[in-house]
DNA sequence: CCTATATGACTGACTGGTCAGTCATGAACT
DNA sequence: AGTTCATGACTGACCAGTCAGTCATATAGG
């Protein structure tokens, strides 16, 4: 699934002489002390979101991952095959764990509209925007474009299980007559619409005019379906 | 006709060049027609647009904007300093057209909402989304961050001139009685929430699922006003 | 009118620096 | 001892930016 769609960095191109290579003596090599594959692997998708997130995909210096991670550059290819693989690596790391809490919810048959509404601003709120995903987000958001596959997961992962949910509420909502139209049914994308502005105006805007996005989300919620939605303790 | 200058071809007779920088005979340039400044000039950003739009910033190549220009790549530094230069300029060109509208707009008082929406929505289709100026947003929200001074000026020139505009008149429409809430007037971002959408929805989704942005943007007017929208025509 | 000289817009080979990816070597384990 | 893991110096490709050289055009001189 991979699917090198971004090309055109060859790599270090085909095989190298180093057999001249001389034989410089190293000084004793501080070690990283041993971990375990798991939470090094962890370690270095950590470095990556960090080093991503603020440089985006081409300005992200994997030299700098490596340091983060506290560990030498050839130890990232030990994980991970290329650059790309790395970023690629890094969105899966942070859309499969919610993928299962998005199974669930699609699975429950004919929630209210309103209970839908507060389940995924909730989450968002606390699964996305009050975490690091907030910035895989943007850089999905970002480099999206040039990585096809990404997009398409994200699609057929995310964004094709949600907007059938949210239209299928609206659509029942619509036929008890809580709703004056038939928008939201048609287009959900009105829904989340400000979950992307939130983060959009998060990481350009925010230090001009910060913006309470759970007053904001409240208050989209409260224009949509007219009710007050439940306030949070 | 090439009108030699006789063969002092590099790979000619005995090549023997004495200077360290070598005097290579070129063969007769193909050099592009002339030009007046201003046309080279948006023939340039015309090209830049077209890079800097697929590739981003970082991964976009000055010899291919040069390429695509008709240019050689030491003609873009006559036109800009470096890189960035040409890249916030490429952003300036965009933005700078539109202001004055926006002044016009902010200037006339009192509009109502409806009229607003409408005005904005169809701004929007037409000067943005309609034309290229719909991927320089985009780059805007992928390279914002690491441009604060574009996404400064992006803030004082635009957004701190149309969010205003939008709660205030949304204010008074709630005085009026035509909103239930004072949730538009207090987060604007709400109105131009799909408009963000719109352009990523289209640069990652088009091609799994196109959206209508007209009618979406129909759509969310009647939401929000509870009023149908003007149809055009 | 025609030719000579001057101008500077334009060119593209080149440089210096950067960085993804490699692999000989060493350290730590079994 | 052998095996596995980790290292970081190294390589080659790549690219932003430079500048010596070129030539179309303009102007001066004959």
């Amino acid at each position: 699934m991979p699917e090198r769609t971004n090309g055109r960095r060859t790599g270090g191109a085909g095989k190298r002489d180093h057999s001249r290579r001389v034989a410089v003596p190293r000084q004793g090599a501080p070690r990283a002390p041993r971990a375990s594959p798991e939470a090094r692997r962890r370690a270095i998708l950590d470095a990556a979101l960090t080093v991503f997130a603020e440089r985006g995909y081409e300005a992200a210096r994997l030299d700098d991952i490596a340091a983060r991670a506290g560990i030498a550059k050839g130890t990232l290819y030990l994980y991970f095959a290329d650059k790309q693989a790395l970023f690629e690596a890094l969105i899966h790391s942070a859309v499969d764990p919610i993928l299962e809490q998005l199974s669930a919810v699609a699975a429950t048959p004919n929630l209210p509209l309103d209970k839908v509404l507060a389940s995924l601003f909730t989450a968002f709120q606390q699964e996305v925007f009050g975490t690091k995903r907030k910035f895989l987000l943007r850089l999905m958001i970002a480099e999206g474009p040039r990585f096809p596959a990404l997009a398409e997961f994200h699609y057929r992962n995310v964004v094709s299980r949600i907007m059938p949910l949210i239209a299928e509420a609206a659509r029942r909502a619509r036929e008890r007559g809580e709703l004056a139209t038939d928008g939201l049914a048609r287009f959900p994308q009105l829904v989340v619409a400000p979950l992307l502005v939130a983060v959009v105006w998060d990481a350009l805007f925010a230090k001009f005019a910060p913006l309470d996005v759970a007053a904001m989300l409240e208050a989209h919620q409260r224009l949509l379906t007219g009710k007050a939605p439940r306030r949070r303790s």
